[in-house]
DNA sequence: ATGCCTGCAAAATATTTGCATGTAA
DNA sequence: TTACATGCAAATATTTTGCAGGCAT
């Protein structure tokens, strides 16, 4: 048996890279991890839920469950690989930017798109009540298909 | 047997102005929508979701199950009384009231503020994509308590 | 060895649907 | 009477938990 998980003379430099944002995150380098991984951090940017990420292992032939998918999701997210979005009350979004950003929500078809830093900014912040400190602000802008 | 619908002696005027209210929505007026609304829109405005609402009306002796609290808070959205609000992907939260402002949400306890209308406001508005229009702008400002 | 870390089955939670029944016209 | 509205049991969807087994030390 060869370790799975070892450097070998298959391996890409994209997995070598893969690895090592794992291990510096805090977490082991698994076979779920990995396949994950790969999906979240190759390529564009991009947001999604467990369901999708856990269809597009499947496609991609890795060999996980539903339970994984959100429990990674949940350890990327601690560890800042990620960031939650809470755009509708259906499902948890996760989007692999983690800069200070907003978003569109599409209601048709459950898409989020990412509004450009610096498209709007805020005149004035709310006071918050007392014994209360602000963590974070979200602004969610709700789009609707034109219907031409 | 008497209608319990039909207003009768003991019918309070606040009663009465639900029944309306309900008819102008273009609602029939039954035991369980009379008992929901009479709890959402007496008194204070106020935020729930349909576990918490669904405990006040068992305890108010109204006997209605979890579903139809869900269905009577969408009829009510629909029908314009109520306001819909995505604050925490955990469960959905209906506003009684239904003009615009924006929210704070307490992540400690899972509760849901108003935030003054005109305590903040927005410099510039994001373009929308090609072929979209924006239907809303929702801001949550998450809160947590001071551990002093 | 040993004790923390993993991934998943099963449980818990949240919401929607389908249909028998009730009701207005 | 008739057709549509209503409320709820059951189904579905979403997320979390507990624990058997794996892995680093």
């Amino acid at each position: 048996m060869t370790d799975p998980i070892a450097p070998d003379d298959t391996e890409t430099s994209q997995q070598a890279c893969l690895k090592a944002i794992l291990r510096m995150a805090g977490l082991r380098v698994t076979r779920q991890r990995m396949a994950l991984g790969e999906l979240l951090f190759t390529g564009e940017r991009q947001h999604v839920n467990a369901d999708e990420l856990h269809q597009k292992a499947i496609a991609a032939r890795a060999n996980l469950t539903l339970a994984t998918v959100y429990n990674t999701l949940h350890q990327f997210s601690r560890a800042g690989l990620l960031r939650e979005v809470t755009v509708d009350a259906g499902s948890t979004y996760f989007d692999t930017d983690t800069s200070n950003h907003h978003h569109f929500f599409v209601e048709d078809d459950k898409q989020v798109l990412d509004i450009h830093p610096g498209a709007m900014s805020f005149d004035g912040f709310p006071e918050p009540p007392e014994g209360m400190e602000i963590t974070h602000i979200d602004v969610v802008v709700r789009l609707r298909k034109i219907s031409s």
